[in-house]
Formats: C-alpha cells, structure tokens, sequence
DNA sequence: CCTAAAAAAGAAAGCGTTTTACCAATTTGT
DNA sequence: ACAAATTGGTAAAACGCTTTCTTTTTTAGG
C-alpha cells in the first residue's frame, strides 16, 4: 500500500532516522545518501504521513477558521482571504460555518481541539465567550477576526469600523450632503460602530444625527426592504443613506427604483464592505472597503506568532478600511 | 497539559484499553466501569486526540473540498452544502481554493494525501486528470462534483446543465419567444451542455438557433459587459437572452438599462444558478436554480460509500435543475 | 601512521491511540 | 459440584514518524 519509511529505508539500505532527516532536512547526512534516500522516495512515490508526523508533536499544519455562513459573499471573501494566507505559509484550513449558532460553534470547537489543529481563527459573533475562555485554557492560539470584545485575550485583527463610519460620513459632508440617513444593523457591534463614526463626522459640522433618520436593519434582503421603504416615504427626505452594508445598499437602490425615485440624483447611497454587490448595482455603488486581503495577512501573521511562542499577549490590530468611489453619490456643490 | 488516555486509565484504575473501550463503545465492558471511567473523563476533559487514532487505521474524519474560488457566490453556496451535509455525518471539511490553477490543486492534493484525510470531492474543472488518475491509484475516495469528463471512473455528482438549459428554452417558448439569444460560456463544458439545451428546446419548435446569436462571455463583469452590448446592437434585436450564469445576466440588466432598453419589457432575461445575484436585480431574475443541498447530499452520500467499501465502481447522478420564476421574463402570448 | 575531533549514520524510546489475543472471574447447565 | 461458556478486563504490539543519544566512520593534524 502506501509506503512508509520503512519502505524507503530499507531500499536506500540506510535507517529510517536517515530517512526522516533527509526528509526534514535536520541533522548531518551526506551529500551521497541524501541523494539516494531521495531517488529512492521519488521511486517509491513516498509521502510521509503528516498524521504520524503531528504525533510526534510536530504541528499538524492545519487551523480552523469559524464563519457564520460561508455562502454570505462578505464572509466567503474572508475564507477566501484567509486561505490563501495560510497557504503560502504552507498551512490548510478547515471551514466551519455556525450559522449563527453557538451550539454548532461549540461542536466545531471541540472538533477541531480533537483534531489538534494549530490554531483557530473566529469570524463569528458569538454571544458566549466561555468557550473561548476554554480553548484558551487549553493552550490553543485563537485570534479574533473582524470582531472585538474588551474580553478578548487573544490576538485581534479588526477593521477600524469608527473610521469607515466616519469616511462614509465625511466624504458625504465634502459631496454636500447635510440631511443623512443611516439603515445600521444596530444588532451587530460593527454596525454600531459605524453608527458612531457617522455621527462623529456628522459633529465636526455641528450637526447631530436625528435619531429618527437611524433605521435599523439586518443584513438581509427582506428587512432591507422595508427599512428602505421607511426612508423613502420619509416625508422630509434625505439627501443620502448611509447602508451599514452593500447588501442593504443594492436592495435600497432596487426599492428606489421602483419608487421612482433617481439615484443619485435625488438620492444618494453609499455602502460598506465593496463586495460584488457594489459592483453590480446601477449606478455602481461608492462605498467603503474593508482591507479583506490585509487582515488575512495580519491575521495568519498573528497567529502563527502565537504558535511559535504561546502566551504572548494578544494585540490588536485595527485596519483602516477605505473610501471606494463609484457613481452613487451625488456632488451637491456649486450647483 | 492535555490529558491522555493513560491519565484517565490511571485515575479510573482501570488499563488504557478499558478507556478506549468506553470511548468507542466496542468491546465489553461493565456498565460501572463505563459509568466510572466517563466520571473520570469529564472531570479531567479528556478529548482523545483524532490524530492519534488516525495513525491506528481510523478514519480522519476530514474529507478535501476543491473549488477554483470560494469567493465566488456560486461556490461558496456549493462548499456551504458539501460542508453541511459533511457535518452531519460527523466529517469536518478542508477548503482549498485553486484559482484555476492546476499547479495548485497539485499541491493541494499532495496535501490532502499527506493529512490522510478520508476522500476528497473535486469540483474544480483541471484541464489534467493524471492527477485524478494518480489519486486514485493511491486509493484515496474521489468524488467529481459539478463537473464530467468521460474518462472518470469515480463517482460524479452534477446538475443536467442540457435540461437547466432546455427548461430555460422552453420557458421562453412558451412566454411565446420565438427568437432569442444567448450568452454561453462555451470554454466550459456546462456552459456547452446549457446552450445544447437551449438548442434542443428551440428544436422542438423546429427554430434553428443561429450562430450569430450566441455570443460567448466567462462569468466575469467585464466580459460580460462586452458581451451584453454585443446583443443591445444587434440590428435584429432578440426578445430574449438566456444567460449561461446569473452574474451575466445580471450584468446584461445592468446594460441593457444603461441603454434604455427596458428589462423585461423590450427583452427579457433568464439566469442560471439562482444565486443571491438573481434576488438582487431589477426586476428580480427568472433563473434556473440548480439543486446545490440535495447535489450535496448525493455527494457526500457516495463519497462515504466508497469510503466504506473502496473499489467500487463509479456512478454518475446527475439532478435535474428547477425553473424559478421572478420577473425577467415577459410573456408574449395574447398581447 | 596514529590519535583526536568532526561528521555521518543508527538504535531506540516515545507520541496517544486501537485492537488482538489472552486471562481471570463469574455464570450456566447438568 | 464440576466442566463449559460467558463476561469483564488487561498486556502488549502496532501505527509511522521524530529526536536524542550512541556508535561508527571519516577527516585532519602531528
């Protein structure tokens, strides 16, 4: 069957120590031998078992990633991301979607604990950290991504949510727009955060944010929908919506349409996360970017950190995400 | 650190292979011990380690997903089921993303082999079944997902691209569209089956379906693009375009509006996949869905039965997709 | 040519399980 | 009451590798 090193050290004639070293490139071996073992492994199609290998404890190479749902665009860029972080630090990953339960996130936990991965990076908003406490007893690096808790330990990489919020807004207040409504996921840290960056760039022109003009919305289609519906029967409309994401954004640019109502020219929309809704909104959608690719680096980066030397304090790293310019907005100066 | 079975053996008073017994639930033991030394478990969380049975003979529980990008919508929805139905049966799945290149999905595989994981489900369309070839003479389950070749001899799971393409076909047939377009991926074998559906279809009505009106674009924004306005010119417009994928039809909405051409009023439109792009547009797209969950499931289904019993011969199931209706398309009859 | 040091290779223990063969202690049948 | 059968449990080998410690071989210096 498949061969092991035994099979290749008996045909080289030399022991399977040898063999591991070459293998591993560790210890002293000849030119000579290390050559023949070589051949003989390429003869033999031999591929050592990483599995007996991480026994031995080595690493197994591999690290969990926990996401809410791999099918939601923004979270599949993340895996995406992600991955090929891993990869070219020679690491695999293994997906777990929770679906936003933490029971399934629980279970994957355990999982992946029991398949000694090296570590695990989370992508989903639980509600429970204990679990986390947990692993973390357990001596297994975590890294938080894209979420933050003033409990949190462990490394974490985050975009600067404030600060989107505020590009969103300031760039709003440069195009002219005074009168701004924002549809947020007021149920999700981020969303909140990117409430009060909006507010915050709406304070530096003295204006504050009426509490009326804050919809609240998940991401999802059908919520978006009637949020979008509540702005535009608003009877004083605003000049701009912020969307707490692209998501929201494409559905309140359809209901808009339907309204017969112009966008951007009599309203203007922006988003959040430049997935490939932005792209395939009429008019494109300007919104703000998230440094998807970035984070992944940092995060893999991170982590690996905290495998090679555990217990090192985690930090944290905040992204500045940026500004992604399209036609959903309109410029209401000097006309 | 992490306790082993000798710890627990050893507190419980009992030898190592009692433990394992009760972790397995194999052999005989008495309920007493069994009660005892779960007891004991619990209190020292014990968790045996995967890794270590692997190397006795057991199964990884772990099986190699291969997509060409997970970042793509349609992907994303795919690894979502396969990671879906995987967990149900107690697999844990590892994401690899190839990016079309076959040097990749090599590596990957090479990979896959060394972590012994228990079968591996290809839905990456490789220009090079040596390596395929390769794998299975290694005796690891493989399990085609969403694409076909002939000279495959594991199982193949896909979806009846020439049915999805005929139903669309007959859709607008009987909408009373008599001559239409449509933008095929013909560098890939789904997109060919999709237009030989097409073809069959309009056949029924004895409609020859002309050359010039099958135009080729990848499922990419800017091809698509270029292709959308090749039809919108066309001195003898269609009344409808049947696209190979979603996103092309969703870029053509966005062409044809830009155009003033009216969705779907001056022409309509049909999609394939029914992915979040088909909700998002507007008017909301009349897509053939394919049957991702159940394709999944069969996929897992067979991949565990060779698995089981390796050796056994290939079959090829192929599910047919489903016409959803949404607003795209105009009927013509009676008017 | 001999010895000391350096280089190369090997023996063996260990990693945490599973599993087979075997043994002791009960039960059972007669 | 005694052999046979059943039950509950154990010792030990095996899985395929890494690594430390030794041993052997080679090289260099005098």
């Amino acid at each position: 069957m498949k061969p092991t090193i035994y099979e290749v050290a008996k045909k080289a004639g030399v022991s399977i120590a040898t063999v591991s070293k070459v293998v591993n490139n560790t210890g002293r071996i000849s030119d000579k031998t290390k050559k023949k073992v070589t051949e003989i492994m390429h003869e033999l199609e031999y591929h050592p078992s990483s599995v007996a290998a991480a026994l031995t404890g080595k690493q197994t190479f591999t690290i969990g990633v926990l996401v809410p749902d791999i099918s939601n665009p923004f979270f599949a860029e993340i895996a995406r991301a992600l991955e090929n972080s891993a990869r070219e630090k020679g690491y695999g990953i293994i997906l777990c979607s929770t679906d936003y339960q933490s029971e399934r996130e629980n279970d994957y936990l355990e999982v992946l604990f029991k398949k000694q991965v090296d570590g695990i990076i989370i992508a989903t908003e639980s509600s429970d950290w204990k679990v986390f406490e947990k692993m973390h007893r357990r001596n297994i690096p975590l890294l938080m991504f894209s979420i933050d808790h003033p409990a949190f330990s462990s490394h974490v990489v985050t975009t600067d949510d404030v600060r989107g919020g505020y590009l969103a807004g300031r760039y709003l207040l440069d195009k002219g727009h005074r009168h701004v409504a924002m549809i947020a996921e007021i149920d999700r840290v981020s969303g909140r955060l990117r409430l009060e960056g909006l507010k915050q760039s709406l304070m530096d022109e003295e204006i504050m944010l009426d509490e009326g003009l804050i919809i609240s919305s998940k991401s999802k289609i059908d919520e978006a929908k009637v949020a979008a519906q509540k702005i535009l029967k608003l009877e004083n409309r605003p000049t701009a919506v912020f969307a707490s994401t692209d998501l929201i954004a494409a559905v309140f640019i359809n209901e808009a349409r339907k309204a017969n109502v112009s966008i951007p020219n009599d309203i203007s929309v922006i988003g959040f996360d430049n997935t490939i809704h932005a792209e395939l909104t009429d008019p494109g959608l300007t919104t703000i970017a998230q440094p998807i690719p970035d984070l992944a680096c940092y995060a893999i980066h991170q982590l690996l950190q905290s495998i090679e030397k555990p217990n090192s304090s985690g930090h944290r790293i905040m992204l500045s995400p940026e500004l992604i310019e399209r036609a959903s907005v309109k410029d209401l100066n000097n006309m």
